[in-house]
DNA sequence: TGCCAGGAAGCCG
DNA sequence: CGGCTTCATGGC
């Protein structure tokens, strides 16, 4: 299955700190998995990326994931066109990035786990949860649902290396499957308002509840604020970054500059 | 060894 | 409210 698109690259996607579980199995091919299944991808050149499954699982799955039917030339044509210095560069910089539309479940848990960690080692706490408590499929294990950390017990967690993080990850587990907090509910309602209910969640602060809104419920307003970004706002923005310029938009803003950011300083 | 990582909670003033 | 500490773990 063939895809076309100028605002799709995927290495820049698994490198955007978005999602966990899109690995890197040679320079310009990827393994992902979502929604309980494993495809690859691989970019074969600036617009266009071959997806290893049929076409109907490409309209059934992968069309929404990559938010395909949104239009993110359009943004970026804004931003390199306007008079922002930084966000010019950013968003040419990282053009091929979306904001991928992945299972609330999972940036739910798997945010908990982001907490004080760097990006590899939240990739690898998770796939030890998925290992002990997804679904075993050929060759990978799917994330757990809701029961199955919800019947967990704080001892087992803790040989997954998770820390101090195994109670939140159990009782964010159990506020889903008690109904105490619907996921469905909170992508119809605004982000504040989706915000505001995630943080009465334990281990649930600001910044993972903008994270769970932007890459979980799709609220593409949510402005994350971690360490990277706080940097930008900092150091090229001397805390003056109007937000509010971006309306509607914000996230894919925020996603830009964590990416570029994040390559300035590699380099 | 000390410091940092897509932080949050508890406490203090 | 803003600032300080602690929390568990791994990598450099």
């Amino acid at each position: 299955m063939i895809i076309k698109n100028k605002n799709l690259n995927i290495i820049q996607i698994a490198d955007s700190g978005q999602c966990f579980r899109m690995n890197r199995i040679d320079e310009k091919k990827y393994g992902l998995v979502a929604y309980d299944n494993y495809i690859e991808l691989y970019q074969i050149d600036r617009e266009t990326v071959e997806i290893t499954c049929s076409e109907e699982e490409y309209h059934q799955i992968w069309k929404e994931y990559f938010d395909l039917d949104y239009d993110y030339n359009s943004i970026v044509l804004h931003l390199t066109n306007g008079n922002d210095a930084f966000l010019k560069k950013a968003a040419e910089y990282g053009e091929g990035i979306r904001i991928l539309r992945q299972e609330p479940f999972e940036i739910l848990i798997s945010f908990i786990i982001s907490q004080n960690k760097n990006i590899p080692s939240i990739k690898c706490c998770i796939e030890r949860v998925c290992e002990k408590y997804g679904e075993g499929k050929a060759g990978y294990f799917t994330f757990p649902k809701p029961e199955k950390l919800a019947a967990a017990t704080k001892e087992d967690l803790r040989k997954l290396k998770l820390g101090y993080r195994d109670e939140y990850i159990i009782k964010a587990a159990q506020a889903i499957t008690n109904g105490e907090i619907n996921l469905a509910n909170l992508m119809k309602c605004s982000y504040e308002d989706a915000a505001k209910e995630l943080k009465n969640i334990r281990g649930v602060g600001d910044k993972v509840a903008n994270c769970i809104s932007l890459y979980g419920l799709h609220h593409i307003d949510a402005f994350p604020v971690d360490v990277w970004i706080a940097k930008v706002l900092k150091e090229i923005y001397d805390n003056r970054f109007d937000v509010d310029m971006y309306k509607g938009y914000a996230g894919i803003v925020q996603q830009y500059m964590f990416y570029y950011m994040r390559y300035l300083k590699k380099v």
